[in-house]
DNA sequence: TGTACATCAGTGAACGCGCGTTCACTGATGTAC
DNA sequence: TGTACATCAGTGAACGCGCGTTCACTGATGTAC
């Protein structure tokens, strides 16, 4: 008899509030993310999430720790998927932070937004770092630039990050009836470490 | 006897409510922006800004559209008042806006935040566009890009918006000790069209 | 396997708070004559 | 210059609402023996 209601003990509620909060944010924004909201999405008592989250800062931190982890994976599946030359990997890993930026917006806006940006919970600051990682890793296939570590990587990131929000502003088109400016017109150009 | 207390019309309580609201903004953020602190702060009863704006979405478009004039002072004034040859005039801009992005962090990001994204109001949107002209206006001192027009303007803009951001997330050095990385060594390079 | 018991993870009522909004009001300003 | 009057831009009380939080509670789970 595996099934039927469980009034207590959820199971896995701290998950589900995760992604009522994700579902919430994304139809609303931010102003739409409250922890009664979330519960009720939950189908729990609007006391309930206190047993998990550190009120809703805390809430707010486990969804962009939650977001954090599915950008690194939009990048990471990319690099995957596609050829593992240097230049395909590099391209690949900017088409994942890209299409993120497109299909998780209000996550997109969370995890650069202001509210996260001191925050300290260790599972949001190493999911954060896992994502600017891969980035490194794979910059790491191509020649330093002369100035020293760190250049290419500001060079691709500041560029793709940018784009990522010039396009939501839609300000990529000459005129409205023009077709959006790709990314690859203005990727900046590193050079690869060897023949592979 | 021009002084003395006026209970009634304030004079510029519009202006006073807007100059308010950014203080509300950069001590606080967002969430520290309400109708009625910003008329506690102008000194008015809180019933007092509905004379002025439309709720709240209305006293922030208002203080949207400030913040873009202001964004577009900064890099007009840079301009003005650095060299005035193309390679200069781009890089006064773009020193003008990326101090606008240090000194104002909360106007920066309320300009290029969601709930502004689609706004409709004409003083905002004809605000907005004044500071994209700006730098349309510098770009064309420079050859066209191969590809067409914009994709200059663009080339630009990601990088300098996008280390507006890295910057503010603490994320140009490669370890704590270190300096930022400065923009000028990722900064596109553009061909001046004349010898300027 | 059964029983006692501690702990965990929920419920639901209650609370106080700050919010935006409404409304009758009133004093100041501007205009007509 | 003076008077009447409409309009404008404030006041302050009142409202209902959704919020986070607290609290006593209770049913489910896990553990000791």
């Amino acid at each position: 008899m595996p099934t039927k209601s469980t009034p207590h003990h959820h199971g896995n509620l701290r998950r589900a509030l995760v992604s009522a909060g994700i579902e919430l944010l994304s139809e609303g924004g931010r102003a739409n993310l409250t922890l009664r909201k979330t519960a009720a999405r939950a189908n729990v008592s609007h006391a309930a999430p206190a047993h998990h989250f550190d009120g809703l800062d805390g809430l707010l931190q486990a969804i962009a720790a939650a977001a954090f982890l599915q950008f690194t994976d939009y990048m990471v599946s990319a690099r995957a998927n596609g050829q593992q030359d240097a230049q395909s990997q590099l391209q690949s890993i900017v088409r994942g932070y890209l299409d993120f930026a497109q299909d998780h917006e209000a996550l997109f806006d969370l995890i650069f937004s202001e509210p996260i940006k001191n925050a300290k919970n260790p599972e949001l600051v190493n999911a954060s770092a896992r994502a600017f990682e891969v980035l490194s890793e794979t910059c790491a296939l191509f020649h330093e630039h002369p100035n020293g570590p760190l250049v290419n990587e500001i060079r691709i990131w500041s560029s793709v990050h940018g784009y990522a929000i010039l396009r939501k502003f839609d300000r990529l088109r000459p005129h409205p009836a023009a077709p959006a400016i790709p990314f690859d017109w203005i990727m900046p150009t590193l050079t690869p470490k060897a023949n592979t």
